[in-house]
DNA sequence: AATATTTATTTGTATATACAATATTTATTT
DNA sequence: AAATAAATATTGTATATACAAATAAATATT
């Protein structure tokens, strides 16, 4: 082990799992003055910017499965962050009074993420790479 | 919700886990045949590859916490895929006859990997993309 | 030498995520 | 119209990961 790098930094498996976590890690942060993890961050958004959206849409939205979905908006109701109502076979999803107030701090926490990676990054370069990782995410999960 | 493109294409923090629970699908079913998540595998292929590396060595070389590490061992030596083995306030971590023969089969699961990687992205942009995370990856955490 | 600090690892507990199975509702086919 | 299939969402259960606290050992300080 005299090498800085892992030998797997080769690997994309490796690589973006690594980059997740990190990310992960300072997303929290940065929302943290909602008090929302980023998911839970990034469906109060949704809602609240498309009210009545469909439990399955959110999924698709987000790259996650229908059944974490449901996790998801079942503590944010709890939380009364947000209003399912069933409509047939369908779950429409609601802000809530709650949810349109902290909006706006959601939102700050967004930008301060943005501002954060930057910082490291460079501007450039961090639009670069997350086109490229977003463009690599879909192709890949079209298998 | 009529575009395509999710509204989160743009962060970093969005993009980067889709990306990593795509390429963890894809590891988990290349490992298969060995009966490992990635993880796990990684984890097996640096012991048999450093007999009596640290636990916090294999933390910082897969970019873990040393907790995750532990809970990672510990399953691994349930199955009789590694051997801890205390030393002071260390823990060296060493291969078993099963790891060792298992070897193999793991290897082939990571060239599968790559081969599905390139066969999607091409090897020239896989490559590329690579780099640039595990690069991201670093810099970020570092904070 | 005794005490305090730092380092390495392990536990207790919590969380995000997914898969497989199960409703439930809508659409399709016979 | 009845029967079958497809679509949507929810549950039961499992897993990888992490944080904070606890332990234990090595080092530094008084």
């Amino acid at each position: 082990m005299k090498d800085k790098e892992s030998p797997y930094c080769k690997c994309l498996y490796y690589s973006s799992n690594a980059l997740a976590r990190t990310m992960t890690k300072m997303a929290e942060d940065c929302f943290a003055p909602a008090s929302l993890s980023p998911s839970y961050a990034f469906v109060v958004m949704s809602v609240n910017k498309n009210p009545g959206i469909l439990s399955g849409e959110l999924a698709s939205l987000m790259m996650l499965t229908p059944s974490t979905v449901t996790r998801l908006l079942e503590k944010l109701e709890e939380r009364d962050l947000v209003k399912r109502v069933s409509e047939g076979r369908t779950t429409l999803v609601f802000p809530t009074r709650a949810s349109v107030e902290l909006n706006d701090v959601i939102i700050q926490g967004w930008q301060e993420l943005y501002k954060r990676i930057v910082a490291v990054l460079g501007n450039d370069e961090s639009e670069k790479l997350t086109a490229g990782i977003y463009k690599a995410a879909l192709k890949l999960s079209e298998k």
